[in-house]
This record gives structure tokens, sequence and C-alpha cells, in this order.
DNA sequence: TATGAATGAGCATTCATTCAT
DNA sequence: GATGAATGAATGCTCATTCAT
């Protein structure tokens, strides 16, 4: 509930780790996940020790990155429950989590290789819960196929973020995408079961 | 039919190409395309200088697997053309091409990547042109909306790729997926226009 | 005499630049252009890492290392100019050239192979119009061939360089070649035009 | 005398071993030593296999080709010996040399660097032998500066194998440099004792 | 505490040499 | 004997991480 043990950090420290985040963000979403920490570093005008002060390795920045990442979509989600339309409330949260994932090539990265998916990540957890119930709303309301599982989605959002790295004629394929896909779930869309 | 100027290859290395192609594909399937060199060779049984003797440089490697991919791919679409039924033939080529990409890592890598596209890729060329000629039957007669574009496709295929890397209740979580995208495609799914 | 825009460079970081120069000179003197970087890193002890952080590339690494040979001489070259004996300067600036040259390996294969030329060396081309003009003043009074062309230089140092890799009963072999040479090239020793 | 325990060689063999040799000495006169033994194999028409088969190694094959060299100029230069006129065949005996060394890369490199000088190398010794007794008539003739050696001969050379991968305003600049050699040699040249 | 220089394991690629066909 | 495919040690270079200043 409150900041348990984590210690109150100097100022200047708290804005440096704000500014190898933001950096971390842009670096990582320009160039995936094989950008280099010493890009990261230049960027946030810091050295690298500093970077390797705030995250002991390059796989927990990037593991901060996403877990922000999916507390920002899942926040918004959360906000979106007390919806009456349970259809809007999903497609809603959908479309508010394409916008931050298209275009962020590492986030797109890794979300589709989430291998062994360390669920240590709160905001993916609550995210899969918040869409879950969502989902089951829908279902019970008779908006979206009955076979549909919250662990589709991942998979849905996969191309959403690769769309920004493909060629497409259209600026906004991620848009298209997620349209079909959200068609796609509809309960008459069904076609047989899944 | 005949390879026309492709020298024919002594018999002992065209097996051997086919034990580094075969543990190339093995290799990259599992690790993706970082996979070593070295990894492919030792899979394969033979010294890295044979699988470079074949191919000039991982990348050509790579690209010859996936040349391969996208040719077979293409081909099965291509045989599929003469279905009366275009609805049908569109969705068994997604199913079969489903079927070949479906945990094979590096190809999802490289799919979800393709940034610059080098066209140079026959086969890729080839599914395009096939599968864009099924779409178009497939709109004509009011089986598919009529916004859906070939380029569409593989963000479409994306979520294929990657389901093998994710957790997922089901194993066959990839046809979940597709059987998802393929009922957005439905001329009866359009909610709107794209 | 301030090296304008290049940044300090902290202590130990030039410190270890010298280390890395000095290794380098040492290594590539005894193994010529084939010398490992690897051999360079052990003898200045440090990592491989290192000795890149200061040279991105071997080649920048021996460019450097000739750069500052010819820099050198050129240096004492100019300094010559002063005197009023024009072959007095020519023939102490080849001397000193001699000494600079003689056993190192690198160098004289260098300077033996300087195919294109890349005349992006300063030295180089400062030592061309230092001696260059050295000659000129040697022609002109009478003390040196009037056929003699500044670039016969780096044809008769060739040998001063590759004298101590040769078998000689005489420890100071390129002094009896660049004796040799020097006296072939005064107005008297002319038997013909070239 | 005869050729001792030299196995006959079938005819097509020594057509082969001949093809190699010529092959040889156009890719490394090319390319240096550093040219690969492919490229050889190539050029000879022929695979590596049956390089390997006329010269077990690399360097073996190098070592023909040099010796080979040093054969002919050795050769001729005994027949000039007959010569009434020392310094006219000292003169002969360098100028052919220097036509046969001239633009060949790989001798130049070797000559260059003959670091341990496997006097293995028969030709060598009598061009050594032969260039010396020349030398020595030279000297007692008055005609050649008597604190010249035989081991200052190579040195010399140095700058005519290296000419022709220098840039030069004038292409036969190796002619030039054997010229000032020459005149630095003659008796009359020495400004003083070596 | 911040800095950025140092580290060195890791990796793609080359090429002399061997050996099965 | 000839062939050229196979071998694998060797080598230049990268980049996550550490640590002296």
């Amino acid at each position: 509930m409150s900041e348990l043990a984590e210690k109150p950090l100097r100022a200047d420290a708290r804005r440096n780790r704000e500014k190898v985040l933001a950096a971390a963000r842009a670096v990582f979403a320009e160039q995936g996940v094989d950008a280099q920490m010493d890009d990261v570093a230049r960027r946030a005008d810091v050295g690298v020790g500093t970077v390797y002060r705030h995250f002991p390795t390059k796989d927990a920045l990037l593991t901060a990155l996403t877990n922000e990442l999916f507390a920002v979509v899942a926040a918004h989600a959360r906000s979106l429950l007390e919806l009456d339309d349970p259809w809007e409330a999903f497609t809603r949260s959908m479309w508010f989590g394409g916008e931050k994932t298209a275009g962020d090539r590492a986030f797109s990265e890794i979300l589709a290789a989430s291998r062994p998916t360390p669920s240590t990540c709160p905001g993916k957890e609550d995210l899969r819960i918040t869409v879950g119930e969502m989902m089951r709303r829908c279902i019970k309301a008779g908006r979206m196929r009955p076979d549909a599982m919250i662990e589709d989605i991942p998979l849905l959002m996969c191309g959403v973020g690769s769309a920004s790295a493909m060629e497409h004629p259209r600026p906004d394929a991620w848009r298209r995408h997620l349209g079909i896909v959200l068609d796609g779930l509809r309960a008459e869309a069904a076609s047989g079961t899944l």
C-alpha cells in the first residue's frame, strides 16, 4: 500500500532515475531490445555507471520499462471497469494498449517472446485480471464470443507491436489490425468453436 | 522443374547441405535468430566451415531458411487457387501457413521485424500475389470484408509465430488466434470500416 | 602546442592510451602487421577492449603508429630546413628517418606496400614537402643529381626497413645501405640519366 | 647430375605441376604471399588437392617459386661471369634480377622479410656466390667501392621489389631506383667508408 | 555518488590443410 | 591421381558489466 522498505532516494537521484528511464524508453522503443546500454546512458546524458546504479542489469531496466507500460495500461483499464457497457470498456482498453504498444520495438519484441513470463510483473497480472473480468462480462452480455480467453489477448496484440516495423501502405497499420481482431472477438463473428 | 544453372553438387555435398539446413531450421526455430552458427554446426554434426561453405554468412543461411518456408507455403497456396470456394482457398492457405510458422522462433522474429523487407524473397512475393488474388476473390464473392488488404496478413500472422513462445493453457494457442483473426476477416464481421 | 578540440582525456585514460601505443609499437615492430590485437593488449597489460576503446580497428591503430612515426621524422626534418648546407640537411633527415625506421617490421611492411597511399597521413605529406624542398635546394646547389625525385625516396628507404629482418654480418646493415644510396644520389655519382 | 631419386612423374602429373606453378607464380605475384591456395588452384584450373599433392604446404609452394626465380637469375648471372668487364657483368646481373623481381609482390615480400633465411635455397646460394665473385672482381678492378659486400645486395633490391606497389610518377620506378643504387656502388661514388 | 574507462567472454568469419569420393 | 568438400583453430571486434577515480 505504502512504499514499504523503498528508501526515499535523494532528489537528484530520483531525477537521474527518471532521466534514465525516459532515455531507455526512447532508445529501446526505437532500436529494440538489442539497443546498447551505452546508448541509453548517452541519451540520458549520464554515465553508464549511473544507469547501472539504478538498474543492476540490462534485463532489470527492460523489466522496469515493461512493468511501467503494463501498469499504465492496467490502470487505464481498471478505470474503465466502471463503464456500464462491457464491450466498450474492453475495446477502449485494447485501443489504449495498442496506442501505447505501437511503435515500441522493444516492448513488441518482449511481448512476442515472453518465454518464461516471469509473472513477477504486477502490472501485467493486474491487466490480466482486469481485462479478464471485462471479457467475462462481455461474454455474459452476449457481446463477445464465449470461447474467447484472456490468454488469447497477448497473441492478438503481437501484430500491433510489429505493425510499425513493417511496410504497410497505411501509416496506422496497427489500427487496422486491432480493428480486425476486435471484430473477430465479437459474439456474432464466431463461425465455430475455437 | 530442373535447376537450370545450379551446378549438380556432389551427392555428399548435397546431403551435408541438407543436414545443415535441417540443423539450422531446428536451431533457429528453437533459439531464434540469435542462435550461434557454432550451434548449427554442432547440431548438423559438421564443422563450422561446412556451414559457411554452403551459406556464406549467417544472414544468408537465415534468408535461405526464410525463403524456403515462404516457398513451401506459397506453393501450397498456389495449388489451392483452383478451388471453387475462394474463402476455402484463403483459409486453408492461412492454416497451412500457420502450421509451418507456429513454433519457429526465428521465422517469427523475422516476420515481426521485416524492416526493409528486401523483396529479394521470391516465395514471399509469390505468396503475396497468390493470397492477394484469393482475397480479391473472397471480397468479390462477398465472403471477406471489403476493406481487408493483403498487407494486413503479415500482421495477423505475427501472433501465430509468437504463440508457441507464450504461456497458454491450450497447446494449440496459435489455432485459437488464427481462428479469431479469420473470423474477423469475414464479411459479416466488419463492424465498421478499418 | 595545445590540442585544440581534443577532449582532455582522463589522466588514467591517457596513461593507458600511451601504454597501448607503446605496446603496439613494440609488438608490431617485432612481428609485423600480422601481429594480433590480443598480443598488443597482453603486452600493454590491458584487456583487448581497452585497445579497441582507444583505436576502433586494428587498421586505425596501425595508422596511428605510422602517422606518429612520420610526424616525428617530418618534424625533425623541418627543423633541419634552417641549415645552410642543403645536403647536410637532406642527409641528416635521411639518417634520422633510418634510425626511426630500422627494425620496425610493421612500418617497413607498410612502407613497402603503400598501395593506394591514402594521403590522409599528415606527417607523410609534411615529410614529402620538406624533403622535397631539401632536394630542390641540393640540386640547385649542384650537390644532388638533378634527375632525383622525391618519389624515389620511399623506394630507397625500403631497404632500410627490411635491413634488420635480414641476416647481415654487420648489425647496422641499414647504415651501409643508406650510405650507398646517399652516395648514389650525389651529383658526382650520376653516371647517366635515370 | 641426373635426377637421382626423383621419380619420373607421369606426363600428366608433370603437366599439372607446371600448371600449378604457373598459376601460383601469377597469383602470388599479383596478390602477395597472403593470396589463398584456393585462388592458386582456381587459376590453375585444378582442385586444391592437386596443388597440395605437388606441394605439401603453402610454404613449400612459395619456396619452390622463390627457388625458381633465384635459379633463373643465378643462371643468368653465371653466364655473365665470362664477360671481361666485371662491372658490366655485375650491373647486367642486377638489371636482369630487377626485371624478374619488379612487380612480383610475393617475391618482394619474401625478399624483404627473409627472416631466418633457410639457406636451403640453392639458387640463392648460387647467386650469392656468383655475384659475390663479380663484386670481388669489380673491386679489384677499381670499379666498385671496396667496402661493398655481397650482403648489401638484397637490401638494395628491396626497393626494386616494392617499386611497382608504390605510387610513382614514372612507371619504371624500379629502374630509377636501381640506377641510383648502382651509381652508389661505383668506386668513385664512395664519399667515405660504410 | 557519478563517471566512463577497463574488462574479457562471446561470436561471426577465414583459410591452410586433410580426406572421402 | 585428381577433386573439392569438410575441418576447426585462429582472429578481429562487440558489448554487458565492473570498478578505479
